[in-house]
DNA sequence: GGTTGTGAACAAATTCACAGCG
DNA sequence: CGCTGTGAATTTGTTCACAACC
């Protein structure tokens, strides 16, 4: 809506837009105060303002990414991390064939550097792109060097004192995910929301056989 | 678990993996049938099992990445997809200079060829790997073909028909909620679950001002 | 007239607590 | 005796509905 010069903005549209109950809305944006006007709605920029205040995203996070692969190279390159709040301020790699190139203006350093780096450009938050084998130790070596926040891209379960927040992206569940919304399809079910939508049978290919759900046999 | 070959595990065990209370996970399970031992606990395998089972896991999606740039590369060469069972049936590009590549032992082929790829492997998810500007179309092209699941990794918000299922994977908000947890850390409250684990203030560095949560001002 | 903000009503989810079973 | 499975109690979340206000 800010993009599209709108001012305002009712609860009755932002419900519409994101799927859910106006009352909902109105309900969940007055746990941030009082920043509708009645008659009227949302001032778009403002709304945004206090939200993005409330969510703690004033302020710039650098970032650092180890493991530039394809993965880490994809994400290097993704214009996006800078523009919401996250610089990418540093690239480590152990490889010696990767250390030293350099990726959007930004120099890959060797993994060993990770202390200062952390350090000297006050990185909270790690981003693992290294393959599964290498990742706890990446892991371990963020941690040791100060880093408290770790997004895992890597197809392992990683172990981080509890003090450090963890996240794994898993490309492979996400589409287990849209698979579970398929077999619904099949089934001929109502589907919920899948992101922005999701519904009964079209014509759709393939449904390769999935038994309907079975009642469960009393102990 | 069953990677450590354990044979049966408690509800209470369950809890402490995954953070929640013994009786949900009794509660939970117990929707999928009666599958536990009383004073035993759970076979492994066989709860393994009944889940997949009940999350429709046990047949193949054949998938097709759309775009291989970074991100398409990236994805292509993850192993982790057909291990999963979602085999990497297509890939598709725009670019002369990708076409007839090969990834993984897989060709790619000019994105005029979706409708009779998908048609040929049964394909019903479509993974969306291009730039930004070229994901709407792309996303057009892949219902035209039949896809019903669309798993967008670009940083836009697609519109499909609400027939087919849609997932976007945002690398930006991952970091945005590591962030939030950040700066709960830093306001000393205690902090929820993020993934495994997250919890108060450590010696961690970088703190940029973000100010404490601020009450209404009464309309 | 239109829309917010919010108590009250309602619905859903979680946890308790214990009978029942291995 | 230990652990599941599950009604009942409790807590949490959602929606209704309307007074307050622009």
């Amino acid at each position: 809506m800010a993009d599209g010069g709108a001012p305002t903005i009712s609860s009755e549209r932002l419900a519409e837009l994101s799927g859910v109950n106006a009352a909902k809305v109105r309900k969940d944006l007055s746990y941030l105060g009082s920043y509708g006007t009645r008659g009227v709605g949302y001032d778009v920029e403002y709304l945004l303002f206090q939200m993005s205040r409330e969510l703690g995203l004033t302020s710039d996070w650098p970032v650092v990414i180890v493991g530039l692969g394809n993965l880490g190279h994809a994400l290097a390159n993704y214009g996006g991390f800078s523009e919401r709040g996250f610089p990418i301020a540093a690239l480590v790699d152990a490889d010696d064939r990767v250390v030293g190139t350099s990726i959007n203006g930004v120099e890959v350093r060797h993994v060993d550097e990770l202390p200062a780096l952390v350090a000297e450009h006050g990185i909270a938050i790690g981003i693992i792109a290294t393959p599964a084998h290498a990742a706890q130790e990446v892991a371990d070596r963020l941690v040791e060097a100060g880093v408290t926040s770790v997004l895992n891209f890597a197809p392992t379960i990683l172990a981080v004192p509890d003090e450090v927040s963890l996240r794994k992206v898993d490309l492979a569940v996400e589409l287990q995910i849209l698979s579970f919304y398929q077999r619904r399809k099949g089934d001929g079910a109502l589907a919920g929301r899948a992101g922005a939508g999701a519904g009964s049978s079209p014509p759709g290919p393939v449904v390769p056989g999935a038994g309907a759900p079975v009642g469960p046999s009393p102990n």
